[in-house]
Formats: structure tokens, C-alpha cells, sequence
DNA sequence: TATTGTTATACTCTATAACTATA
DNA sequence: TATAGTTATAGAGTATAACAATA
């Protein structure tokens, strides 16, 4: 069934350091963690890299393709990022023609941002490119464990902390 | 037992935006896992921070104190940093007197990084600060979780990528 | 000729505070 | 007085290339 061993032969050959994958270390799930988000977020990057994006910034156009008219403190707040580099994505989406800021009509403060027809053209492109890479990343994993892994970080993503990147 | 609902209402209730997790971005296993990721780093990180460590240098700490004697290039290799990057976390863990760079007998290129006695007891301390701060991210999770996302985090840790930290 | 460690540099990312316009 | 968005800026992190010493 599912692979519970700690530690699999595959799982200390991706170097050629098993030495060091012995250490604690290697026995870390914060680190497994952070080798595995940083293998998958370079990933990512290549993906959306051909369509001028960044993760980033394709987070943001998707929030934007999405329909649900976010405002840039609900972006905020959903990417963990700071208000000021909501308005950096933001401004260089718009220069593309991706993206329009609209004035929320009630209140004047207020930015809602959606996507332009353009900006809903490359999020389709984009997508369709990172669902390959991330089929490619997730290929070790069998169907039941990419659902187990999807439910846990769900979980561990709902508490508190900080940005996404 | 598990919880394997993609959808459960503790995971979209993190913030305000349930109307924007319920999006493609909140469906997705690489926003997630990069949520997660950021969550308990920034959790590391702060602990580690009150023995002047971040989590980088407690990585190359830990390696030194392992015992295995990782020269520079298997550290970089290990921990997927650039040489050069390699280069400032031990030139400051050595000014501090935490660690050591010994010449290797056999080949006088390569240096082994080595821990002092006083990174060894600086290490012990670190260590259980990471401890108690990992145990308090993962504490959604029941040991059966917990061990399965190990092991899943094992298979995906183990392809080749890009850096930690 | 290739490899280890080092230096230098430019670039990106991140964090912070101050400012404006609205409420 | 508080909030949404913006600007500016300094600091941290990252990537790259060139270099000396050694193999």
C-alpha cells in the first residue's frame, strides 16, 4: 500500500550525500518540507516563466480569472504578502494589459482587480503549464498519497504565519 | 480517522477569504505545500533566532555537528546552496567560534567543516527550540499524519531541484 | 583540464515606514 | 481616528562569473 518507511532507499539518492541524509538533518520535517516546496516552486517557475510570469505574479492573475473581484488587502492577505508588493504584481499585470484595477463603487478607497480577456488567455496557458509541472513533480507520488499530502497541508496551511514564495 | 476531505472547514478558516480559497489557487498542492513551507520556517526561524542562528546556518551547524565531516561542496550539494552562499554561512558560524574549517589530509583543496564545542552546546540548545517550534506547527496533525507527510515529503525531497531556506 | 573554495557584483526579494485619499 | 492603496528605501537573499590553488 502506501509507503510509510522513513527512510526508502529513493528517498536518500537524489546526491550523492547519503551520508548526510543519515544526520538529523535529513530526518527534519521542516527541512523535507523546504527541499520539497523549493524543488516544486522552482518548478513552478519555469512553467509560468515562458508566459512572463512568476509564481507570484501568477497567483495574483488567477485571483484576478477567478470572478471573485478581489481587492488588494484580500490579496494581501490570501498570499501573505505585504500590501506594497501587492501593488508591484499588480502594476506590472497592468502594464501587460492582464489585469485592470476597478474602483470599488462603494467604496472610493477601494481597488477590485480583474482580469482583461488577455490576462484570461495567458492565466489558461499558464495553467495548463503548471498542471504538467506539477503532475511532473507529484509523479513519484501515487494517487492516494498526492490526496493524503493535499488534505495535510491543508490543514498545516490554515494556521497562522507567514508569505508564500 | 484521517482526515482526507480536501474541503474541511478548519482549512479555509485561516483569515477572512473563504471566498478566495475556494478558488483554483486554494485547490492547489503547490500553493499549499508553499504555505506550509513559509508557516513553519518562519516558526524555525524565530526559534533559532535567539541563539543568533537562522535557519541556514543552524542547517550547516547541525551538518558540523553531526560527526560525518561534510567538506564545503557536499554541504552546497546537501542543502542545494550556491558554493559561494556556502562560503558566508561558515565564514560567520567560524567567527563565532561555532564551527571550524580543518584542511582534508588527502586532498588540500577541501576543507571539512567541523564543530567546536562550543557550536555543539549552542546546536543542543538550538535544536530543542526547533523541536518544541516544529511540534507546535504540526500540532493539527496526529502522529499517523505526521509520519505519513514525512514520508511523502522523503519521496518528493529526494528529485532533483532547487535550494532550501 | 577539472575541481574546491573564494571574491565580487548585480539582481531580486522582503520589511518598514511615511504619505494620500477616503471613510 | 482608522483603513486602502502607494511610494521610497534599506536590508537580506540569490545568482553569476571570474579567480587562485590544487588535483
Amino acid at each position: 500500500m502506501r509507503n510509510t518507511s522513513p527512510s526508502s532507499p529513493a528517498a536518500r539518492q537524489a546526491d550523492g550525500n547519503d551520508r548526510l541524509w543519515s544526520t538529523s538533518v535529513g530526518e527534519d520535517t521542516a527541512f523535507l518540507l523546504a527541499r520539497a516546496n523549493a524543488i516544486t516552486l522552482a518548478a513552478a517557475n519555469a512553467a509560468v516563466g515562458g508566459f512572463g510570469l512568476k509564481v507570484r505574479s501568477y497567483s495574483v492573475l488567477a485571483l484576478a480569472v477567478s470572478g471573485e473581484r478581489p481587492n488588494q488587502r484580500e490579496l494581501s492577505e490570501f498570499l501573505r504578502l505585504d500590501p506594497s508588493q501587492i501593488v508591484a504584481l499588480i502594476d506590472e499585470l497592468e502594464k501587460r494589459g492582464l489585469v485592470r484595477r476597478e474602483p470599488d463603487v462603494n467604496d472610493r478607497r477601494v481597488n477590485v482587480v480583474v482580469a482583461t480577456d488577455e490576462g484570461r488567455e495567458v492565466y489558461a496557458g499558464a495553467r495548463a503549464a503548471t498542471e504538467r509541472a506539477e503532475a511532473e513533480c507529484f509523479s513519484a507520488l501515487d494517487d492516494d498519497d498526492r490526496d493524503q499530502l493535499k488534505a495535510i497541508l491543508r490543514t498545516l496551511a490554515a494556521a497562522p504565519g507567514a508569505s508564500v514564495g
